[in-house]
DNA sequence: CGACTGACGCCGA
DNA sequence: CTCGGCGCCAGTC
């Protein structure tokens, strides 16, 4: 089957443990597309609805939202995450405390590719 | 074909 | 901390 950068991007997402974040780029990275962060978001927005993805995970490289503070999208995200026990302050996340830090084989393992 | 546009990222000032 | 600039690339106009 074949692939295409949408699907790959999809799954790395999908592979992020609740209670932890990641960034775009961290996303490109792990699904073979070093360098293209924006192709990530431009991804996330193409998500179809009935598609369940936890995009909310995803953050910018310096934990924050990529929603404009207070935007609707924000909020839901923020409320989203904290449900998972993931603090937000400041439309932002520390990504000291819950960065993802994917454990290699099990990541190879579960994107298979 | 060129110009513009993003749920981005990094580096330098 | 903020700004500006450049790289990135699939779509849109």
């Amino acid at each position: 089957m074949k692939a295409s950068n949408y699907t790959k991007i999809w799954q790395t997402v999908q592979a992020i443990p609740p209670g932890k974040v990641a960034s775009y780029g961290q996303i490109a990275d792990f699904a073979g597309l070093p360098g293209r962060a924006r192709l990530v978001g431009k991804a996330l927005g193409m998500v179809p609805d009935d598609m369940q993805l936890p995009w909310y995970r995803v953050l910018r490289a310096n934990g924050q939202i990529a929603f404009p503070s207070g935007s609707k999208g924000a909020e839901e995200q923020k409320g989203k995450l904290q449900e998972e026990g993931v603090v937000v302050l400041n439309n932002r996340v520390r990504l000291q405390d819950f960065g993802w830090r994917p454990d290699l084989a099990e990541l190879l393992f579960t994107l298979k590719f």
